[in-house]
RNA sequence: GGGCGAUUAGCUCAGUUGGUUCAGAGCGCCUGCCUUACAAGCAGGAAGUCACUGGUUCGAAUCCAGUAUCGCCCACCA
């Protein structure tokens, strides 16, 4: 057989994806098997794929793939969000770029067009996921806008009105006058920016040239003040206190308030008050009645309130009206400021806190359930330290606001029927709406055409928080046999980013709706970043297109590059490195399957006991090894998992087992052995399939002819065994023995290729199967025990065995002494330190006695190492 | 301002309930090898006062307190 000795990934990967998906290997259905179950985090719908996306996904293909391996009904639901802030962002700046005003369309108009973005760039990310290997059940793909998702939606709103949870509102809210909707408290980024403070005077009514002077950030919201506040145990202020201040430029008298609110100690300690622009000014605005002036338009810029400044931008007017306070002298100072700006997340437009009716949602019940679940570990958050992050929100939740002014998304079901605070109802579809609101009007005579639905969407995140349970439609239909077998689903693999946004609110959705957690364990994964440390970005530019790492290095190459390095909740500093040593470990695995494969063999040969040994051992060591891979497994330490299985399949089986099993030059390999390695080499492939499934599928149908059943992706996950510790430990001892033998070969400058004689002295019992071993892979022509001291001699120490490499005429015997008196000198330094502890009474006293005993033979073991060296020396000199 | 977390080799990280021979791995580095699976490799090697200061303990990288630095989350100081 002619096997390149460079693993071709990319030849590999697409076969195998399509042969898995075409055989329908990611499809599940529900029978009598324990079900196993992920829900993606829905990506945009417009996404692409970027590194953050590669890491998560990667983690759940390995969770799903090994779960698939252990027997279970395994099954991960694809699906992307329509995301209505980004998408409908990236709609109206695509019609921008071709001209068209958004305001110029009609809702039905817009939606065409972003409709049509959706069918074409929706899915290009799922087809991306393909390349990683993300076994997905794409027949069960969703998307956030389908019909019965929708329906889903718009069903649990009605729900929540008419249970109360749901209430319209006249709240400040965080404006976004780019997008011009609303966006939720999380949605805003807060940031440190230089900005400036403005002192200004404001005349009193009434008092020739007296002024009451105020600190502000944003001068051009003067023209909305309703109030000058300063505190009531201010001194300096108290004589001002229900006197009236003029407002500069508008000309207006406002009352002067005592609030304790403000800080006598900051700025001049007095404060202007602008119930609409500022969330504190409107408390302060409603304990004191006050009048509410806004300034703005939707879209920032001023109204007819902001006087001759109307229609101008907001920081624009900042500058004017800064002039103009200078002019008419009412500007005192200006100083350098830096404060806490709130920008957009996705518009990055400077936040306006803004009065408005709003949809809201009560959260505090909701979150009790969700509060308890974490607490008593019903979910689990992985790792545990987010659980306090998550508390603290949780317990301190805020009601949410779930209306959006925008087109793109699901519409809130409210149909107005008059201009009164009261005049509407709430429905699942307009027919019912029309029932109702017969019923509240008493007036029968009332028709579709009288109804207006309202013009808001809901938040993206009222329709994802639902994910779990809409994906099988549990809201419309929860007897259906597939959301009573897969809900609730198991492990969440998400980003911390969105810990509040969508976990928090997907496990209150799953009490409140389902009755039931909607998964048991949370993966939080970290954020990557790169080898500076900064968050990879499109805009920085320093993220690498995953696509082109994977057709660089292949898929398998690239999960292990994003996992090597990624404990849970840990930030992944990228580095192409490691990519390379993921595509280093595939040439790896594969050279050593084309060792095998392109060996002769034959059946006549009977097999060698070191080849018999090494097969014993390397069993065991297997076993052994699986216990630990398990152990990671279950405390979900992936990286250890795949850490532990590499250098299992690296040193252990690599450099180890094939060197041990080789046949000499020009020699064929014993059958028994043969098929032996290839079991091996199957149960390691097994293991490593979730990691790295493409190479271990190629190199599985490689080793025989296969049965369509039997592809790897749907075999076996290897049983645990008993295993032999003493085997293992005398085989640790012969490795040992055989890199020392390697060390002084190098020291010496002495060829693999010469024969060398080794004697030992036997303490440590070595079987002749180890004693095979070791001469094989030291290339001995002798190895025997003896009593005598050997002449001439290296010698070393293993364990409680001395051993002598006789090099006549290359030993150098002052560098041995050299050498045996430092280890002599090391051996009792350590010996000092043991006996120090011994002979500490309250140590043996105190001490578990467990851990005496164990000091006990230590002290014994360095006294028989100081014995044979002792005589050692005296033998050299 | 409040809270949470981190600090172990040049880099990225392990280090389970404090106790196996002066702390481990991978990468990188150094040395020698194109040895008939793999130079994307093999063999060998060097490298750390476990951030700092105290405390608890027979014993601390591990527990406690404080300090410093970094990171994250939350918060309305104009």
């Amino acid at each position: 057989m002619n096997i390149s000795a460079k693993y071709n990934p990319s030849e590999v990967e697409r076969k195998w994806y399509e042969y898995w998906d075409s055989h329908g290997f990611f499809h599940s259905e529900p029978d009598e098997r324990e079900p196993y179950t992920i829900v993606i985090p829905p990506p945009n719908v417009t996404g692409v794929l970027h590194m953050g996306h590669m890491l998560n996904n990667t983690i759940q293909d390995v969770l799903i793939r090994r779960a698939r391996l252990k027997g279970y009904n395994a099954l991960w639901v694809p699906g992307t969000d329509h995301a209505s802030i980004a998408t409908e962002a990236k709609v109206v700046a695509k019609l921008k770029a071709e001209g068209i005003d958004k305001k110029d369309l009609t809702r039905e108009q817009f939606l065409e067009h972003a409709w049509e973005w959706t069918h074409k760039h929706g899915g290009i990310i799922l087809k991306q996921l393909r390349y990683l290997g993300a076994s997905c059940d794409w027949r069960r793909t969703k998307f956030t806008l389908d019909p019965d998702m929708y329906e889903s939606v718009i069903k649990v709103f009605v729900d929540l009105y008419n249970k109360g949870k749901i209430y319209r509102g006249f709240r400040m809210v965080n404006w976004d006058p780019e997008a011009q909707t609303t966006i939720s408290d999380e949605e805003v980024i807060y940031a440190d920016e230089a900005g400036k403070l403005y002192y200004i005077n404001y005349p009193i009514a009434g008092r020739e040239g007296e002024f009451i002077q105020i600190a502000t950030t944003r001068p051009e919201t003067i023209l909305g003040d309703t109030a000058i506040a300063v505190s009531p145990e201010n001194q300096k202020y108290q004589k001002y206190i229900g006197q009236k201040a003029v407002v500069p430029i508008a000309g207006r008298e406002i009352p002067i308030i005592a609030d304790d609110y403000v800080d006598p100690e900051f700025g001049t300690g007095a404060l202007k008050i602008t119930p609409a622009h500022d969330p504190n000014d409107k408390e302060i605005g409603e304990r004191h009645g006050l009048e509410i002036i806004d300034i703005f338009n939707p879209d920032g810029t001023l109204n007819a309130y902001g006087l001759h400044y109307e229609g101008m931008d907001r920081f624009e007017v900042r500058k004017k009206i800064t002039e103009e306070l200078k002019e008419k002298g009412f500007l005192v100072k200006v100083e350098p400021h830096t404060h806490r700006v709130g920008r957009s997340e996705r518009t990055k437009a400077v936040i306006e806190p803004r009065l408005s009716r709003q949809w809201f949602l009560k959260m505090k019940e909701l979150a009790e359930p969700a509060i308890r679940a974490v607490r008593e570990g019903e979910v689990r958050l992985i790792p545990k330290k987010f659980e306090n992050t998550y508390f603290h929100w949780m317990e301190n939740v805020r009601d949410w606001n779930i209306s959006r002014q925008l087109w793109w998304g699901h519409r809130i079901p409210a149909y107005y029927f008059g201009e009164g605070e009261d005049d509407f109802v709430v429905a699942e579809t307009p027919e019912q709406a029309l029932e109702l609101a017969r019923e509240k009007t008493g007036n029968p005579g009332l028709q579709l055409s009288d109804l207006r639905q309202d013009e808001d969407v809901l938040d993206t995140w009222f329709s994802s928080w639902l994910w779990p349970i809409t994906v099988f439609d549990g809201i419309r239909n929860p007897d259906n046999p597939d959301f009573k077998y897969y809900y609730p689903t198991n492990d969440l693999v998400t980003a911390p980013e969105i810990l509040f946004f969508w976990v928090a609110r997907m496990i209150m959705a799953g009490y409140e709706f389902a009755g039931e957690k909607p998964f048991g364990n949370v993966y939080l994964t970290g954020i990557v970043r790169d080898k500076l440390g900064r968050k990879m970005s499109k805009s920085l530019g320093n993220s690498p297109d995953p696509i082109k790492l994977i057709e660089q290095y292949g898929a398998d190459a690239v999960r292990v590059g994003m996992l090597l390095t990624s404990p849970a909740g840990n930030d992944l500093p990228f580095d192409e490195q490691l990519v390379i040593q993921g595509r280093n470990f595939a040439n790896k695995i594969w050279n050593g399957f084309r060792l095998l494969i392109t060996m002769e063999t034959d059946k006549n040969k009977p097999q060698p006991e070191t080849a018999r040994t090494a097969v014993a051992w390397y069993r065991n060591k297997f076993a052994r090894t699986l216990e630990q891979i398990e152990d990671d497994f279950s405390k979900y330490r992936i990286s250890e998992a795949l850490k532990t299985i590499y250098s299992l399949i690296w040193d252990d089986y690599s450099s180890w087992f094939l060197e041990m099993i080789k046949p000499g030059y020009g020699e064929k390999m014993d059958a028994k052995t043969h098929n032996e390695a290839l079991e091996i080499l199957e149960n390691n492939l097994r293991v490593l399939h979730p990691f790295m499934p493409f190479i271990t599928e190629e190199i599985w149908q490689h080793i025989k002819p296969r049965e369509e059943n039997e592809s790897l992706i749907v075999n076996t996950w290897p049983e645990a065994e008993k295993y032999d510790e003493d085997l293992i430990a005398r085989m640790e001892h012969a490795k040992q023995v055989v890199s020392n033998i390697r060390k002084i070969r190098k020291e010496k400058n002495i060829p693999n290729k010469n024969r060398l004689d080794l004697f030992y002295k036997e303490i440590f019992g070595l079987p002749g199967e180890i004693r095979s071993i070791i001469a094989k892979l030291a290339n001995l022509n002798r190895l025997e025990k003896t009593g005598e001291p050997v002449e001439n001699a290296v010698s070393f120490r293993v364990d409680k065995n001395e051993y002598y490499l006789p090099l006549e005429g290359l030993i150098d015997k002052d560098e041995e002494l050299k050498k045996l008196k430092e280890e002599y000198e090391y051996l009792q330094g350590f010996l000092a330190s043991v006996r120090k502890k011994l002979s500490n009474e309250r140590f043996v006293q105190n001490a578990p006695p467990a851990v005496v005993e164990k000091e006990r033979k230590k002290e014994a073991d360095a006294l028989e190492k100081l014995a044979l060296l002792e005589k050692r020396i005296g033998e050299v000199e």
